[in-house]
DNA sequence: TGCATTTTTCTTGTCGACAAGAAAAATGCA
DNA sequence: TGCATTTTTCTTGTCGACAAGAAAAATGCA
């Protein structure tokens, strides 16, 4: 539990059965923000203080957040945010890259013309965040941007992963905001702004290469961080 | 839940912690051998009784299930066990088969002597299921075998995906063996040592096209199932 | 007899308490 | 002073109860 608590929400009266869900969503969103940082401790206690919730939904709220990964439990231990194993990203790149190339592929094959509407209003919100240097609204509606893509390609398999591989690079590139904070790539929303002329064209092949050499931007964009000369101060 | 309710765990002293696990192994072990049918209401009360611990651990269990998918809830209303959406197999063969051949491919790349110990078990364990026509057995041998490889390709997330396709692969087929039960595919024991060998000697491109092969004769075999001229009795 | 409304029953979501296990602090000893 | 042991405190896993919401059954009426 980091230091600076986030605020409790809005102590008004919750409809029963949203409980759970309420304390996932809002836990979901300071990980994948690194409000809470990998590595840790989450306290059931605390949260249903600070939730004013009882520990039941709150435990529940955990047990859905350690199925996507996003904290780790062992019986009778604490809780933990799941690390990311920043020395061994090669496995997250090779899914990376795999998943952004098969989805954008399915979304040039499958859409409707409600999803290109869908991935539209995504890419303008994007293109905002960058324009305004909102760094956390770029990050997350990038995410969201490549996970409307996905969902056109009606392939609940790859986009279940893809969003998990969204979500983990959500927070590596969190960290890499909060660290540097100066690039908004701006070339990023004209690589967005083609890729879906290429999957409203249905040129599968297109977009498939075009999205494979966005990944392997972002890829590059990411091992570069970890050249830098200057350390990252990261707890490991 | 089913007429024919299986047997309880054994009523010896738990050890506290473990309350959460027997109940979701159990409860997944049956899922997948359609001892609970698709589209089977799930009963927390029921299950309390049944297994002899109170609801909260029965219910993290499910939070557990529904996470995987196994199971579909929504608030307050009746779990079910998951559908399989048989009228729509193709985005789960696409799934299987991009996933057999990068998992296969991975192994190849990948693997040390000790996975290849675990997978020749795996592999001699599916030829003594086949040897003795137990289909279930069959089943969960070939699932497990296919995971080894998965594991020795060291990609936490292709290995996560495939484990879920493997699951509802694991029903697909559960359900032709009810309805049919006859073939029992000697050619798979010979085509999984060839994929052994190739994975042994590193030939990442001869594995990619076998996996390949192997998961398109699966597909096929799945294809078929449903155009058989005597219906199947499916509850849709 | 068929439909709408009301009542009863059942199931789910959450509560707060108890106790087991782990972690931290205190004590004892060389 | 450093280590081992004991005691205390804290956190987790589960319990059983309460009440909200849903589903089923009963009642009323045309």
């Amino acid at each position: 539990m980091t230091e600076k608590s986030p605020a409790s929400p809005a102590i008004t009266e919750r409809k029963r059965g949203s409980g759970v869900k309420m304390v996932y969503d809002m836990l979901r969103d300071e990980i994948l923000d690194l409000k809470l940082a990998p590595g840790s401790p989450v306290d059931e206690m605390q949260l249903a203080e600070r939730f004013r919730i009882s520990r039941t939904p709150i435990r529940e709220a955990l047990v859905r957040l350690a199925g996507e990964g996003l904290i780790e439990t062992l019986p009778n231990r604490s809780t933990m945010v799941s690390n990311i194993d920043f020395l061994n990203l090669n496995p997250f790149f090779d899914a990376m890259v795999l998943m952004y190339r098969v989805t954008t592929r399915l979304a040039a094959q499958h859409h409707r013309p409600e999803d290109l509407a869908v991935i539209r209003d995504h890419h303008e919100a994007y293109a905002a965040a960058v324009a305004a240097r909102d760094a956390l609204a770029m990050i997350a509606t990038n995410a969201e941007f490549h996970a409307a893509i996905a969902e056109a390609g009606r392939n609940s398999y790859f986009t279940g992963l893809f969003r998990r591989l969204l979500d983990e690079g959500r927070r590596i590139l969190r960290l890499y905001y909060n660290s540097y904070g100066e690039e908004f790539p701006g070339r990023f929303v004209e690589e967005h702004a083609r890729l879906i002329a290429l999957i409203e064209a249905r040129d599968a092949e297109g977009a498939d290469r075009m999205a494979r050499e966005h990944a392997e931007q972002i890829v590059l964009q990411v091992q570069q961080l970890f050249s830098r000369k200057d350390p990252l101060n990261l707890s490991l």
